[in-house]
DNA sequence: ATGCAAAATGCAAGCGCTTACATATTTGCT
DNA sequence: AGCAAATATGTAAGCGCTTGCATTTTGCAT
């Protein structure tokens, strides 16, 4: 085994430079109050001595800790890794670290998980969507730490984001499919107990049943957990109905990939004998056979635009803005008219 | 904007509860040293004060920090962000938290990663193949910081890894696919520089083709970088060849997803004009249509495993045995027998 | 009651860094 | 050349916690 020597201080460097430790520290975060000749001589000890700082110790005394938290339902979906990767890029840009935890879905794991962060010295909090204990809020209030909600934009909300209407892109794709004929419509959501998103997305569609006139018992929900599987079985419940709908509308491109499958397995065809829609636009919806109808999120402009905002917020102790992006219907072929039977 | 109270600390509940820091440090992190009573008494001053820890000052002194750094090539790939999350299940149970960062594939951010997540106090980090300068091994050494080594499995390696045999693991597919009557073979890899998974399984499949006795130039290399636009772009490349293969293998499922949707483009059947076949086993090779022959890659085991082994490391100052899992062949319909022609 | 070992608690010295504030050096004028 | 203003550097006080050691309290056998 190696000897352990520990790691060379601020201490070591000023020695070595022949200068006291401020001027170390000065020249590492701000080099312009620091006259050339001095920073080399410095820069060179630095170099000499492998000198990496202590982060725990820059934190204390600092009480800023260039890190942002994120705090998402899972990494396992694409749309969060995706949205997460393009934040952490900006991040990067800007010297800030992402501290990343994710909750699993569970509301008391997501509180315990923001304690820990803030507890870690995160200057700013990355959460997703709204919907959360109020007393989260006042938490974060006291404390004082900027936090931005993503992946859901809500104009009056108590924390500001930055996302896009999932309400209106789903009430738009509803339309949409109704304006082809459809009547009867089938929905596989995820679980909206404790999410804003698949809440408000199932809202929009029922918006747009009602917009479109048509009756309330032509629409059948389905909630299950974000999985391929539940997304097939959720399907094969739903065709196997008496009446079976003619369009299925999934919470997300997974669920209606799962559905897709299912629909192969039971020898119907995609659009002919259902039309089937997704949500988030993934790789996956491009890939399955037909590729799927979506819903276009930017999820890598989300996470881009999450990060400049939430800095923004932590530099200069602003409230935040928010910001609400577009998404767009893409069209492919797992959607088409109803059977004309 | 609400008032910014300050965060309480040690001292503030020490108050509270009338008793010397040093007694609520212990209540914390060893409450067996502190009688019943007094631990009570602790726990309702930080409760009344909802105290949380200052982790940075935590670390400062106790000179640990229950962090653990992983940096991974990429979020965005299903594979390293499923054995991540097993991962971090496994280290939050165990009390500690991930730092996650991504180099891109680049060995000079993975570098400079891995500088940050030391300062940062990381107490182990996990890191993902085994090629890398040889200077950030004798770093670590020198810091005497245990890293375990995921996604290759070595056994006479600088580090301790805990995963499967790529080289092996291709071979033995390769095999099968030569077994099965293929004589022309076309492989679409990863960039294998500074990626040992990479390279060993495009060796793997060398040395497939020289036991079964092929000519090597049967044999048709191409390496693209991940994304599924550049596996159809190969494919195409591949089949556009005079005498085009027979059976394409490719590095991973992502790249194999992109042949066969390029494929279908150019109007060729899976597997009867040509076979594919991919690596990893994420669920977009079920979902594909003919699903793909891959080789399974037990991801959440891996996570697991990494984690316990790394913890042991860690918390006992051991060396780290590292840990071969076994990988299995997946048959589906997108292999089958060449074409008689 | 008394004495003693063991258990519980307190004291206080850091951990490595940042940053007011104080001091020293340089610069630009007259 | 001499002085004030501006610039560069040094001094030292923390930041909130852990922990070795000192001290007090407790439990128990005598």
């Amino acid at each position: 085994m190696a000897k352990s020597r520990s790691a060379p201080t601020l201490d070591d460097v000023a020695k070595m430079a022949g200068v006291s430790t401020a001027t170390v520290s000065r020249c590492l975060n701000s080099p312009d109050r620091v006259v050339k000749a001095t920073r080399e001589r410095v820069q060179s000890a630095v170099d000499a001595l492998g000198y990496t700082p202590n982060f725990a110790a820059r934190v204390m005394a600092a009480k800023r800790s260039f890190t942002i938290g994120a705090i998402i339902p899972t990494m396992e979906n694409a749309i969060f890794a995706r949205g997460l990767q393009a934040f952490q890029e900006e991040l990067h840009q800007r010297g800030y670290t992402l501290l990343v935890s994710s909750s699993a879905y569970k509301p008391e794991i997501e509180e315990e998980q923001i304690r820990t962060l803030i507890a870690r010295g995160a200057d700013g909090l990355l959460l997703i969507g709204h919907d959360r204990d109020p007393e989260i809020y006042d938490f974060l209030d006291q404390r004082n730490i900027p936090a931005l909600v993503a992946w859901s934009y809500l104009p009056d909300s108590k924390l500001p984001s930055v996302g896009f209407d999932n309400r209106a892109a789903m009430f738009d794709l509803a339309s949409h499919v109704i304006g082809l004929g459809h009547t009867r419509i089938g929905v596989i959501s995820a679980r909206v107990d404790g999410n804003d998103r698949a809440r408000l997305r199932v809202q929009g569609i029922r918006e747009a049943v009602a917009d479109r006139g048509l009756e309330a018992n032509n629409l059948t929900v389905i909630e299950t957990s974000y999985e391929i599987e539940n997304g097939a079985k959720a399907f094969s419940d739903l065709m196997n109905a008496t009446t079976p709908p003619t369009a299925i509308l999934c919470g997300n491109d997974v669920l209606a990939a799962g559905a897709l499958r299912q629909a192969q397995k039971m020898g119907l065809d995609v659009p002919g004998d259902v039309s089937i829609t997704g949500f988030d636009d993934i790789e996956l919806a491009r890939i399955v056979s037909p590729a799927l109808t979506t819903v276009h999120v930017p999820h890598r402009e989300m996470g881009h635009k999450a990060a400049l905002q939430l800095i923004e917020m932590v530099e200069n102790q602003t409230a935040g803005t928010g910001e609400q992006l577009a998404t767009r219907i893409v069209n492919r072929p797992s959607l088409g008219k109803p059977a004309s039977g």
